[in-house]
DNA sequence: AGACATTTGTACGTATGTATT
DNA sequence: AAATACATACGTACAAATGTC
């Protein structure tokens, strides 16, 4: 079944105290701990995410940096995000 | 003479190999240093210092943050950015 | 070498929400 | 309640790094 970019994935909501970014960065972390993921594999790009996720550029890159604050990614200029050992 | 608030102080230039929120980055932790700006000290607000050196909030923003990653300042949600001891 | 496509980086500007005083 | 200040979220354009042809 191919309908896994067509899905919402989201929806994530403004209203919730868990700012949007958060939300994103969370849900990328479970994928990524529910080996969906895997340790090498490239994430999808700021561009890939803010279009699936429904939400801006700004707050996908936001959400992407926060991924690195807690370690579980590396990015990479010109390259992607990718996810990092342990 | 009070003329520092309405001198350019910059400008800084975006042809610089050094983007323009790390070349105002570089400028505060130069006062800081000198200290112009004391440990304890506030910083001006991200929108004074937006339109003093001429840069989108954004930049400004980003070169606070900056100066964070570097552990020069302490900013806090409602009050400003606080020069770190030492 | 050069052109091209893809992807992240920087920089701009604006509106609204939340915390502090 | 009001003023001030940082935080989040939106959208756009161009620059720079990477990889491929």
């Amino acid at each position: 079944m191919d309908d896994e970019q067509d899905t919402p994935e989201g929806p994530f909501r403004a209203s919730s105290p868990v700012p949007v970014y958060a939300q994103l960065a969370d849900e990328l972390q479970r994928q990524i701990e529910a080996g969906e993921l895997s340790a090498g594999a490239r994430l999808p790009g700021e561009r890939d995410l803010a279009r699936t996720y429904r939400v801006a550029l700004g707050t996908a890159r936001r959400a992407i940096q926060e991924l690195r604050d807690r370690g579980l990614i590396v990015t990479t200029h010109g390259k992607g995000s990718f996810v990092q050992d342990r």
